[in-house]
RNA sequence: GCGGGUGUAGCUCAGCGGUUAGAGCGCCGGCCUGUCACGCCGGAGGCCGCGGGUUCAAAUCCCGUCAUCCGCGCCA
């Protein structure tokens, strides 16, 4: 079937348009019948444009219904000066339809597309199974254009700085270190299986013993890990590998990177946020004794104090006896908190304990003039809480000075392991950030956190694992722990953080095989295992590897810091829903009884 | 694997033991010549997620189950 192709775009019509016969092809947004006029807001994917249809003229106007797809003809005109509409960017003119077709008619649709408010509360499977009707909505066309906008910005500094573009294959071989793999069954020999990649980290490698030496990709990963809010089963990273570099390069690399392109995309897409300063930089050490994570919302101070030695001979039993255990006592100051209730303070202690946190204890600093205080300190500051009465007027004053509390502060204390405690804190600290309005959202706080242990303890398995993957370089002069004191040993591994969520990760490899082999024994790999498993990687690195290193920052992540979004989905074109199923295509789906035979499985 | 929230009209929600289950938006019909979230009048539309139980009586209470959202574990 024919049809008139648009001479213009909705978007773009505007008064110097005036008098002009133009054509547009696009979806009846919004429609208004008011019996002797007739309005229809047309939408393509560059705007809305108001529609003048004279219902004197045609004899049928209840077919043009929402969400119809259009082709329509007519002259632009100037509006007179009451009607035009300022909150329209077309609003100073509108279309006098001379003649339309309906192109295709559209059902009664399952969600309120056209109403932002209303679709800000719509079911998100619904939205996700009728994907693409929510897509149809300019905020998701906006997202996806953002999207599309960052990916070839980063395309074009990258081609520019001498990257090379690689693909990866998409089915290749599971190495069950990281995350669960998700499989292929391979047809010809029924026991194997191919896996699909969790990133492209050994092709990139590989790439680099292959003399490519700058390689990029925006890479799909794939990881069948239970779902949250920020993760789904298939993500994007722009994947990334360097030779003949020190860490510094990659940093210097990706910062600049980083600072144009998002720079750039703030400008072009007027986002409410301000320009990219230089990064941060934190050794991993650092981010955790400040801030309790290696993660760190740094738009907002409030590091995390120690207050071990200030109460460790106090008469509060839980804290001494904690100290006397190995533990610490840590806490985070809460600015304005002295004012929560007894029961506020309840539902703060309870947020702690989701994460495992065995108690809080609160101590309220005030002005040394209020009641119920029970010591006014030096400076007139006075403490008071239900814990008060175990400390001396020494130990208020070491508390106060470690703590550097304020009047109005609440002091919240957790008593516990330095690993335990710092998990709880980070979360308590980020939780006051929210709370007091410091997690300002115009701001995008880039850190990177170096240094990271190359391995931790793992209790469950009693052995090291490695803290990023098993091909991070060692830091050189750290090689001397590797016998005595392993998880001494630091790594050159860097992250970036922003905003209090991991973006990128990345590390210098390892390239010398003797090297690697000690890694592999220190973390439990015998050479016949890490053969079977590693071998093509080992022998690779046997003929004259580079020295190398790489990064890998979250695009959907990035996205989702420019536009505000807490949940992956927002950002990505077809998203499955949180067990991973995609209720649009409804897969995954069963298979017929010839391609089980064909791959010669059947369920145990 | 675990914890919490939510499932009632196409959508968003109210109703939380007691007449015939409601509202707003949407949809259908009527009226309306300057609307732009048009307005006004009328109407249709419900296995109250599913299964079981308690009760004279269940959307409402209990148990189970499924789906979904958020989180914990997990995610080199």
């Amino acid at each position: 079937m024919s049809f008139i192709q648009r001479t213009h775009d909705c978007g773009e019509i505007h008064a110097a348009h005036a008098g002009q016969t133009i054509t547009l092809n696009g979806w009846a947004h919004r429609i208004r019948d008011l019996g002797g006029l007739f309005f229809v807001d047309m939408r393509d994917r560059t705007g809305l444009v108001q529609l003048f249809i004279d219902p004197a003229t045609f004899s049928n106007l209840q077919e043009i219904r929402h969400e119809a797809c259009l082709s329509v003809t007519g002259e632009v005109r100037m509006r007179s000066e009451v009607t035009r509409n300022p909150k329209m960017p077309t609003g100073d003119v509108e279309v006098f339809v001379t003649s339309y077709s309906v192109l295709s008619p559209a059902k009664t649709l399952p969600f309120p597309l056209s109403d932002e408010e209303q679709m800000a509360n719509v079911n998100e499977e619904l939205r996700v199974k009728h994907r693409y009707l929510d897509l149809r909505r300019p905020s998701m066309y906006r997202k996806l254009a953002l999207r599309a906008r960052a990916i070839s910005k980063i395309r074009t500094y990258l081609e520019e700085e001498g990257f090379l573009e690689v693909e990866t294959p998409i089915i290749t071989k599971s190495t069950p270190e990281g995350a669960r793999d998700y499989l292929v069954p391979y047809r010809l020999e029924p026991s194997k299986f191919y896996a699909l990649p969790q990133s492209p980290q050994q092709y990139k490698q590989l790439l680099m013993v292959a003399g490519i030496e700058r390689y990029f990709q925006i890479a799909r990963c794939f990881r069948d890990e239970s779902q949250r809010a920020d993760r789904q089963p298939e993500f994007t990273q722009l994947d990334l590998e360097m030779s003949f570099v020190t860490q510094e390069d990659v940093l210097d690399l990706i910062e600049g990177m980083t600072r144009t392109v998002v720079n750039e995309l703030i400008q072009e897409f007027g986002l409410a946020k301000e320009r990219v300063e230089p990064f941060v930089r934190l050794t991993y050490d650092e981010a955790v004794l400040l801030y309790g994570c290696d993660k760190p919302d740094l738009r907002f101070g409030l590091p995390l104090f120690d207050a071990t030695t200030a109460v460790e001979n106090s008469g509060f039993g839980v804290f001494r006896s904690t100290v006397e255990a190995g533990g610490m006592i840590r806490g985070v100051r809460y600015p304005g908190g002295a004012n929560l209730s007894r029961k506020e303070v309840g539902v703060l202690e309870e947020f702690a304990k989701e994460f495992g946190a065995k108690g809080l204890a609160t101590l309220a600093v005030v002005d040394g003039s209020a009641e119920e205080v029970v010591y006014t300190s030096k400076s007139g500051l006075g403490v008071k809480g239900s814990i008060a009465k175990f400390f001396s007027p020494e130990e208020f004053e070491a508390i106060l000075a470690v703590s550097s509390a304020e009047a109005g502060d609440l002091l919240c204390f957790i008593a516990d392991g330095y690993a335990a405690g710092n998990n709880v804190l980070y979360r308590l600290r980020n939780e006051i950030g929210s709370r007091c309005g410091l997690r300002d959202p115009r701001v995008l706080k880039f850190c990177w956190v170096l240094d990271f242990p190359l391995v931790e303890w793992n209790e469950d398995e009693q052995r090291w694992d490695p803290t990023h993957h098993l091909f991070t370089s060692p830091k050189h002069e750290d090689l001397i722990y590797l016998d005595s004191d392993p998880g001494r040993i630091r790594a050159d591994c860097y992250d970036i953080v922003c905003n209090g969520t991991e973006w990128a990760s990345g590390s210098i490899r390892i390239h010398q095989p003797d090297v690697q082999a000690r890694i592999c024994e220190l973390i439990g790999l015998s050479a016949e295992v890490a053969q079977e498993r590693f071998g093509h990687m080992l022998e690779a690195f046997s003929y004259g590897a580079p020295p190398h290193g790489g990064i890998a920052p979250g695009i959907d992540r990035l996205i989702m810091l420019l536009t505000d979004d807490e949940n992956i989905r927002e950002v990505m074109a077809f998203p499955k829903v949180g067990n991973g199923y995609d209720p649009m295509m409804d897969a995954p789906s069963t298979i017929d009884a010839q391609q089980w035979a064909e791959m010669g499985l059947r369920l145990s």
